[in-house]
DNA sequence: TATAAAATCGAACGATCGATATGTAATTAT
DNA sequence: ATAATTACATATCGATCGTTCGATTTTATA
């Protein structure tokens, strides 16, 4: 009744790898089975079909992207610092699940409605995390923007914009650009209300 | 030595089309030829091969997508202003030409090298642009961010990622987000010092 | 150690892919 | 009028795709 976890796992790190580099039509079983040094049917024996290993890529690398960056949702701080802590680790897991994110955001449209729904559900989460944050503010007066919901969409679009762009071999440290990012979302939603914002905390 | 001009250019639209919905990987020549009831054979007539095809679109939207943000580049207004009517124009060229601008997005990872070419340039093009009317903000002592280019990458982040959550038919008009994203861009970037931000102009 | 279960393999299947070869009808140029 | 070019179609190629089958090896268990 035991699995073979080692090959299982090793498995969904080069799917993870190959889809995000290659696109999921773009990488075939045959391509996986090569970079695992496996048989095409060892695949199958595990997965199913091609879509479930997707799935498994998919529920794998989601549930813990959205578990952690709930963890600092759940944490008890003044209004103001939890928005910035929350920001900051986002931009920091987006770099840690790099990959994971690509096969999101590359793959969306050829997946089955399992996969979309997964996908919705995670987009759906992490953006309700930001509304949490950003109503927390709202209440305590500090919230310019009038819908948070809009505030929300492009702090994802800056977060998700800036794994795209971001290099880790470039002149930008990812401190220095987190900090800069951080301080343009908060002068965007603050807006002339701000406390005096530190630039870091 | 002319062309049928009219079949090509439906091709190139229907191309969009399906590379738009379903990614390049996704869509064959057969799927093509099919939605333009036309044979196979044809469209390599016109296009030499499958990425001829994809050539063709990537060229013949992001030149005209270029073209039309720098006419607003070389307008002669002053900074805020010629700011605030950019991020609009680029907001509403996002949506008119959301198709093509997805085919840009999903499948850039297998392109060619000429097409990969043609992604960076205008990618790069539409980076200058704005970072240049930013630089106008710089220069008369408006701007609070440090980097112009991150800057740059944040509005871009913003602009681009509407496109993928904004949905006409839903309850938000793109003239109330519009407004909602530049008044939110306006502050990230000016930061303390705003000159009595007027909501639309 | 016997046996059931899990893990792995090689070979092949039918479908579909991008691409081509070879034609013919229609248009254009001379 | 006729030669040349363009616009299309049919049929087919070899490669690759996802998937399956049948068998063998390894591991767990009783």
């Amino acid at each position: 009744m035991s699995e073979h976890l080692e090959s299982k796992e090793k498995l969904v790190q080069v799917a993870i790898e190959l889809f995000s580099t290659r696109g999921f039509k773009g990488t075939s079983i045959r391509d996986i089975a090569n970079a695992m040094g496996m048989s095409i049917s060892n695949i199958y024996h595990y997965f199913g079909n091609k879509e479930g290993l997707l799935l498994a890529v998919l529920e794998h690398s989601s549930k813990s992207l959205v578990e952690k960056l709930g963890e600092i949702s759940q944490l008890d701080l003044d209004p103001l610092e939890h928005f910035k802590l929350l920001v900051k680790t986002h931009i920091q897991l987006s770099e840690d699940y790099k990959k994971e994110i690509k096969i999101f955001f590359l793959d969306e449209e050829h997946l089955s409605p399992e996969g979309t729904k997964i996908n919705n559900q995670t987009q759906h989460d992490i953006l309700q995390i930001h509304c949490k944050a950003l109503n927390e503010l709202k209440q305590a007066g500090l919230l310019h923007s009038k819908s948070t919901t809009i505030a929300a969409f492009n702090i994802l679009g800056i977060i998700n914009w800036q794994l795209r762009w971001y290099r880790t071999n470039g002149s930008l440290s990812l401190e220095q650009v987190s900090g800069e990012i951080v301080s343009f979302i908060l002068h965007g939603i603050l807006g002339n209300n701000p406390p005096d914002i530190k630039p870091d905390s």
